[in-house]
DNA sequence: CTGTTAGCGCATTCAG
DNA sequence: CTGAATGCGCTAACAG
């Protein structure tokens, strides 16, 4: 069933049919109501991909993550899906890991559906071996990406300030006394850099001793990393990490081995995930603000499909949740 | 550019331009490298949509989801988009949230972006209002529900055998000597019945007393009951629920009135989520093998893709997972 | 093995 | 306000 069937029934033209489901022009109510008629006798559904043909976009945005179940991507990509959905565009989804054979593969995959523009998530995207093919898609169509910066014509960063929020997290350490700060990251991309540098500042400014480690991604590789400290005497009594998941393998890890947090060591996450809830005692943390991100990024989006001019380069601030740990 | 431009430039046709895109038919070998030099000069990648214009197919799948912020949802998604991407197909994400127009809304943005089939992640989606619907769908593209049974042509159900998983959490709990049972249950879908089913079946089984409360989704509601119960005098020494979540806030609210777990009360989860392990006393729970479904799910989909015949009902069992709770 | 041709279902001129 | 005609880029017969 399509459009010259829904003509002959209603004894109209197709064009007049086309007409009357974008209501793109003026019909007559009564040549409407008649097709309209038809429209719902069948329950009629026009073919995106005819239209597309025509109009060279489904409405529809690739969103490419590393893992949608680690719950910081999950909160971004829900967020921008809502809010797609209410400008009527679908999305497709991407998980692409950390290999960029992957990362390549799904962009190709997006251009061949022709999306409209790809919303990168994660930093994990900046990288050397996309730079060229992404620059390249961003000839045809805007390209945002969340926690990343990519200085770039039709590239639009939108992204939480990681650095300050790192900054004030010590600097909050530090007026509760805090002089001995552990540091745990478990990546490299952009956006651990930029909390990295903030938490260097920090403690350079405020002159608190300080030692940092990288970790993989994860509970276990957090707790085993504390553990060794620990065993090996190193001195601590200030906890902060780029990942709540990291912070809550460091925090069991000082509980089993009878280390009161708060009292005796304080200790602070990074994303306000439900995660930060669920550990005993419950996680002080920074939010990133996943929602607020996707939405942003969305309406960024929103912008440069309708051809306004759109900021390059959006920065917002962190916020420092206080619960149990600090 | 397309691929009349492909086969001016190659000195070919555009059929045979189109052979190589898909290598479908034999090409001589001396053509086909005269064409993929120009396709390759060009970096050419040809348009799905005008693909999808006579294939009628976009290769790509729908996934419909509640929330896919839920760790559930997100590790059944996460497992189909991984297999179907191996397939060659896409997935377009849809959080239907709870409303029912919205589901709608969503099912019919999938068929009219044409999508070769529709997965429905969880039971919320087997409604009384979605059934007409959904079955007219069927008459068109296969259908797969996870955690939900949906008996009709075309639809395809792939689920957890809650009922017998609840039963073994209590034979568990009883062998442990547990004799007075709080069950607590935050929503009233399919799944959660069998669930309930599951434990009311044991507990009748074994005779053991038991009371069931159904709770708001989150961890607070379940903290709050468990509170209001303890304040009340309720005597338990065994909490089970139909979610890792409730179970946290359940435990959380023990601890916090120094109950020990599980030497005076044991508790099991539901889901085994990353959040299981996050609190202290980490969470014995029940895995309800969400990878695995997502994956048979692909499997059952494919199948039917291909033509060939599949099993209308598949049922996986579910893992009890010890931890430090029980 | 390769080329010609006819649609796929729709939006969009351009006439009337 | 409405209709006829055109083409979007590709696949799939069908010829040769």
């Amino acid at each position: 069933m399509n459009i010259y069937d829904i003509a002959r029934e209603a004894n109209v033209s197709i064009a007049t049919v086309s007409r009357v489901l974008n209501d793109s022009a003026k019909v007559r109510d009564i040549t409407r109501q008649k097709v309209e008629a038809v429209l719902k006798k069948y329950n009629y559904i026009p073919s995106a991909i005819a239209r597309g043909m025509v109009t060279n976009s489904l409405k529809t945005i690739g969103i490419v993550t590393i893992d949608i179940r680690n719950l910081y991507y999950a909160n971004v990509a829900h967020s921008i899906e809502q809010s797609l959905s209410a400008l009527e565009f679908n999305t497709i989804l991407c998980n692409t890991g950390y290999d960029n054979e992957q990362k390549l593969k799904y962009l190709r995959m997006l251009v061949e559906k022709k999306v409209d523009s790809i919303i990168l998530v994660g930093s994990p995207f900046k990288d050397p071996v996309l730079d060229k093919p992404i620059e390249q898609i961003s000839k045809d169509i805007p390209i945002i990406i969340i926690n990343g910066l990519y200085e770039h014509p039709n590239i639009y960063s939108v992204r939480c300030d990681d650095k300050k929020a790192l900054e004030t997290s010590v600097e909050y350490l530090v007026s509760k006394g805090r002089k001995n700060f552990l540091y745990l990251y478990d990546a490299e991309t952009f956006s651990a850099n930029q909390k990295l540098l903030g938490f260097k500042n920090a403690v350079s400014r405020f002159n608190v001793n300080s030692e940092i480690f990288l970790v993989k991604p994860g509970l276990e590789p957090a707790y085993s990393k504390v553990k060794e400290l620990l065993d090996s005497g190193f001195d601590f009594d200030a906890v902060v990490t780029s990942e709540d998941l990291t912070a809550i393998g460091a925090l069991k890890c000082l509980i089993a081995n009878n280390i009161r947090v708060p009292e005796d060591v304080s200790v602070i996450g990074f994303n306000n995930s439900v995660l930060s809830v669920c550990c005993t005692p419950a996680l002080s943390t920074i939010d990133s603000r996943m929602e607020e991100l996707g939405r942003i990024a969305v309406k960024v989006l929103h912008k440069v499909l309708k051809g306004e001019k759109a900021e390059n380069d959006t920065i917002i601030d962190a916020e420092l949740i206080l619960r149990e740990t600090t």
